[in-house]
RNA sequence: GCUGGGUUCGUAUAACGGUUAGUACUCAAGAUUCUCAAUCUUGCAAUAGGAGUUCGAUUCUCCUACCCAGUACCA
């Protein structure tokens, strides 16, 4: 029988989700409404030490900032569900809020004499380990060494009953079963076999918190929710074979999700996975959202570092997957129509952050002047510029093709706003000479007596007059350039005069020589 | 260490077992321009190593090397 898609992406909110964790999410995304499915959210705090306020709404606020929206899990205003209704049937989607649930199938597994109770302590576990270190090996919690553990196995019933009852120092564990080979398929990565001898008693319930561990929990809600496929992180794979077996210990094994494991995502140099002092180090994000930890150090965001939503997930969807065609750019629309797991790469990809900014580059020349000039406005204000949204419209189209990020425009064209404040050194060392800038003031005054009109014939007027006394052009514009921009590097002069108008034109040259010399 | 996963230009990637191993980013050169940027053109640059299967291997098998992950009462 056909199932209807449902993924999840069940982040643990311990902290900012990276960036890695939002191609996970987008993936997910992805495939769910390729296939006309539904993505739902679900958080797993099911660790109580490591819980971190204000994650959880990050991860939220990140995903929506992607244009990843939650079918179910989270309503519209960004919270996560807690009470079911018909769009969010599975509430709570908060596993803390769902512990009741779970019990029962921990007992269910015990019943089924596929799990059982340990009463080790944790420092005698890590005593057991100790000891197998310094006789050079690993110490593993399974069928060689649970015989002579403390648990439900080798205690007297009377004595685990009393534990039980007299004590909350207990845990549940799975029973791994004896060299059997687990045979699992992975959409991504084929065919992988384990056999559990490898394999440890994995602990399934946590006597610290009262909480299920990742994997019972995880496996429950799983079936409960009605996942289909489960895409997760690489760091997932090891523990495949113990989520196969859960399954199979629960009788779910005909409804058992698909399973995708994703590579990670590396950093830019050397080895290793993409971390957060890489971004420190190297000067990009490696979160979404800008971030502030407890200690007050504060994490850059793509977001508030002038990347574009679409750009970022662009970006992400084709670091580590291929739509099989040349195209690079694609909308959301686009990325879910081109989709598809087995184009997934299996290594890891190496996050190139001079690639990011292409991205961005593009998008934002893909944008109106319109769109430009409203977004370049607020950063104006900022900088304490009040201009005409016309003239602001006209600057935009001139300099979005010298621009990554919206900020640059303003950084390129600030002297088309306000007269500059200073002459690049370098520049006003080479260009600013008196036999340059004699010329320039004399450009300046017939200028002003031709007061030719738009760039073409601004551009005529003054190309025309230098040609025709044959002065060196080269130095005679660049030396006028310093005296409108600052630098002589920039925009051309007929496009600057014409936007700045020969009065302010003149009165900067005037500004030049007064602060320059002459 | 053990277990699992991975390996095509610097990076991201393409190539039903048959291609001069393609594309994009970066970098370099040239063209253009009053400069810079943009743009256009050109260029640099890869199948980790070794066996095997095959008429033929980037592609399939094995070994080695290297990288990654897991090895928690974390997820």
């Amino acid at each position: 029988m056909e199932r209807r898609t449902r993924v999840r992406f069940a982040p643990s909110p311990t902290g900012p989700l990276h960036m890695g964790g939002v191609r996970t999410a987008l993936y997910n995304y992805l495939y769910a409404k390729k296939n006309g499915g539904d993505f739902i959210i679900r958080i797993e705090d099911t660790d109580s030490h490591r819980f971190v306020p204000g994650a959880e709404e990050y991860i939220i606020e990140a995903l929506l900032w992607c244009g990843i929206i939650p079918d179910e899990g989270v309503d519209a205003d960004g919270k996560v569900v807690s009470v079911p209704s018909e769009r969010h049937p599975h509430a709570p989607y908060r596993q803390s809020e769902r512990k009741p649930i779970y019990r029962k199938y921990a007992e269910q597994l015990i019943a089924s004499g596929n799990a059982y109770y340990a009463f080790d302590t944790p420092e005698e576990l890590d005593e057991c380990r100790r000891k197998a270190e310094a006789s050079g090996q690993t110490f593993i919690y399974n069928q060689t060494t649970r015989g002579s553990l403390r648990n439900s196995l080798t205690l007297p019933p009377e004595e685990v009953e009393r534990l039980l009852a007299e004590t909350t120092g207990w845990t549940v564990r799975f029973k791994m079963p004896e060299n059997t080979v687990v045979a699992m398929d992975d959409i991504i990565r084929g065919h992988i076999e384990v056999n559990t001898n490898t394999l440890d008693d994995k602990v399934l319930w946590k006597r610290a918190d009262e909480l299920p561990t990742y994997h019972l929990a995880n496996i429950v809600d799983d079936h409960l929710m009605e996942i289909t496929e489960v895409i997760r992180g690489e760091e997932w794979l090891p523990s495949l074979p113990l989520h196969y077996l859960l399954y199979e210990a629960f009788g779910w094994k005909d409804t058992m999700p698909r399973f995708a494991h994703l590579s990670l995502l590396l950093k830019p140099v050397g080895n290793g996975k993409l971390s957060k002092r890489d971004g420190d180090k190297m000067g990009f994000p490696v979160f979404p959202l800008q971030w502030t930890n407890a200690e007050g150090e504060t994490s850059h965001g793509y977001r508030e570092d002038g990347y574009f939503p679409e750009a970022f997930v662009n970006l992400l969807a084709l670091l580590g997957w291929n739509p099989g065609t040349e195209q690079e750019i694609f909308s959301m629309e686009e990325l879910i129509g081109a989709f598809s797991l087995d184009k997934v790469q299996k290594a890891g990809a190496k996050f190139n952050p001079d690639k990011a900014k292409w991205f961005n580059k593009e998008y934002l020349r893909m944008k109106s002047d319109e769109e430009l000039a409203a977004l370049l406005t607020p950063v104006l204000e900022k900088n304490g510029v009040k201009a005409d949204p016309a003239y602001v419209r006209k600057v935009v189209a001139l300099v979005k093709e010298r621009a990554v990020f919206v900020e640059d425009m303003w950084t390129v064209a600030q002297y088309l706003f306000i007269a500059p404040a200073s002459y690049v050194e370098k520049d006003v060392e080479k260009f600013w000479k008196e036999e340059n800038y004699s010329k320039v003031l004399e450009i300046s005054e017939k200028l002003q007596e031709a007061s030719p009109s738009g760039k073409e014939a601004v551009g005529e007027f003054l190309e025309g007059y230098i040609r025709e006394r044959e002065w060196p052009m080269g130095k005679v514009m660049n030396c006028l350039r310093l005296a409108l921009a600052g630098s002589a590097s920039g925009l051309g002069i007929a496009d600057i005069v014409s936007l700045i108008g020969i009065p302010e034109a003149t009165a900067r040259v005037a500004r030049a020589r007064a602060a320059l010399g002459a």
